[in-house]
DNA sequence: CCGCCGTAGTGTAACGTTTTACTAAGCAGA
DNA sequence: TCTGCTTAGTAAAACGTTACACTACGGCGG
């Protein structure tokens, strides 16, 4: 591997010439900046980023802390805080604790060790981020807001209150609601947002949580049982309602015939289950490219106003909620 | 951040006998190495990675380069690549080429320039990897052969086989052939394995490749317009026999009652579709631990010979294929 | 002609480790 | 007492950058 001093050898110049020509620091000649660029691509010079690391602090490398990439919505995140984070200059240093926080702490410990630039964390369960404390890096979360902290995600509220127009519009006014954990700021925002839209025409006729894994507790499968009091149940996520969905078939109630489903996030699945399901879709792409951005801010400058950003979502209607006919 | 320095001052001993307590060296007295190791606890002591990476060149990092998160194959691996080698306290630097020939090449050349150890590669395509000539780096491949490197994958072989001896357990004698792409290797396997299984008592009625993505060709589609020559369609992976058994369901032909459809891979979502798929299963956890032990055998040591390690296969029952009386 | 300024460039001290070559002391054997 | 060996420890030079404080020199205003 080429060093400055070999590219200064070279042309006998000094290492500190051919520094300030690739910081673009002023002080250096034309020819002689002309001269060392051709012998540095030639040499195929590649900083050393572990010495630049150690002289300067930074790694230009970030961390990315996730709970489990086996739920489908990260895989997606994931790749795209990768693509937009590699298009800056950026590496990606993953960190997937299969959602215990033993494995959270231990991935925190690894990328402080390799002193990471700045982490985009979505945080497990509801419990305040004790690591971030002594962190003395700049932190984005995604997803699971925390007072303090700049978080992007989307606007959940605006995703409940979407079904609930649209299970009006289609004649739904007794639903069942299949929550997520309600301690997670983003589930508990899906479901006030469907609640509040329209209290007086729409009847929650039962209520249950389960978590966003999707595996249905006794009590869910309970709710399940009692059939014909609501005509649509609105899940907290897709894993969750395609639960139900296959629940559902298991017994032979068909869905959309007998039964309403609504999911939310639009995960890849949802096309090719059957019926396709009618869901609220994120803009994940964008949610990773815009976490990327705000890191990258806070990494280069001063100290940023911690702010949320929330994206706008999108209601993708398919085929697993019903229309009533008005007398219903 | 406390450094050896500061430890060394604490004591009035020199950096260098801090340095040899960590590094296990012999030549420190038990009485000071105690002291040492309680003040470095006390004083929350990390080594800095930049500074032991810029004198002995090893990073304790790892490239991990995946041609597309979304395919549900690899957020397992990944998951599993992370986890084991975090154990060892090596950290996983994530490259998503997002199936780009020119992804994958900017992802190499960010690794290099981070200088990691090595790197877990699972190439895209069937060409050659170009840039593994020059990385003097350790690779281990994943699913994808190349002559002359360490690679680790599923006996795919097998897999066709079990797929071949439990369709005549079921009774199914005519199949249709949905392949994978068959210049990939790993297609190219299953596809041998269960045709060379029982060449006399199958018959291949028709045969048609597609992507591995499940997006089904004109070609494909008008396959499986033949209905009644095929009592079973064996596709390449469970993504194309997902997108199968919607395309018959759209045409009103029910799987496996009308015709029977078995995958491979055994994704997550081959559990919730409906019918649950029958599948083969690839031990992918093992795949990616097996990989981040190669890696670090070959990291740590001198050339080994490039070794092959093939993993077992399992056939999962479910509800996608019917049995057939035998007179059929 | 003097003083001064701006430009182009140099020398070198860090950054936090590891590693090699070295010393000082203690002790056993002759 | 001296030699030589072992143990415990030290000093200092790297590794490849960056950044600060310099110098050398040409030109320009007065």
């Amino acid at each position: 591997m080429a060093t400055l001093k070999d590219i200064a050898a070279a042309l006998g110049v000094s290492v500190a010439t051919v520094s300030n020509v690739f910081n673009g620091r002023p002080n250096v000649g034309c020819a002689t900046r002309q001269k060392i660029l051709r012998v540095a691509k030639q040499m195929e010079y590649r900083p050393n980023r572990a010495a630049q690391a150690m002289r300067t602090g930074r790694t230009r490398a970030i961390g990315l802390v996730l709970p489990d990439l086996t739920n489908p919505f990260f895989p997606e995140l994931a790749q795209a805080v990768e693509n937009t984070a590699r298009s800056r200059g950026l590496l990606v240093c993953l960190v997937d604790s299969q959602s215990r926080p033993e494995g959270e702490a231990d991935g925190f410990a690894l990328l402080m060790q390799h002193a990471v630039d700045g982490i985009i964390w979505c945080p497990l369960g509801p419990r305040p981020p004790a690591q971030l404390k002594n962190l003395a890096r700049p932190v984005v979360l995604i997803d699971r807001p925390r007072p303090g902290y700049a978080v992007v995600h989307s606007n959940y509220r605006m995703g409940g209150r979407l079904l609930a127009q649209y299970a009006l519009r289609m004649g739904h006014t007794r639903v069942g609601l299949l929550s997520g954990p309600q301690n997670i700021e983003s589930a508990h925002q899906r479901r006030e947002g469907f609640v509040k839209a329209f209290p007086r025409s729409i009847d929650i006729v039962w209520e249950v949580c389960v978590g966003f894994d999707g595996v249905l507790t006794p009590e869910a499968l309970a709710a399940l049982e009692q059939r014909g009091r609501a005509t649509l149940i609105v899940a907290g996520n897709d894993l969750i309602a395609i639960s139900a969905i296959r629940r559902l078939a298991e017994q032979g109630v068909s869905v959309p015939e007998e039964v309403s489903v609504t999911g939310f996030d639009n995960i890849r699945w949802t096309d090719i289950v059957t019926p396709r399901l009618t869901t609220i879709a994120q803009p994940v792409g964008a949610i990773g490219a815009k976490a990327v951005e705000l890191m990258q801010e806070r990494m280069s400058g001063e100290k940023i106003a911690s702010r949320r950003t929330i994206f706008d979502v999108e209601l993708i209607e398919r085929d697993s909620v019903r229309q009533l006919n008005s007398g219903s």
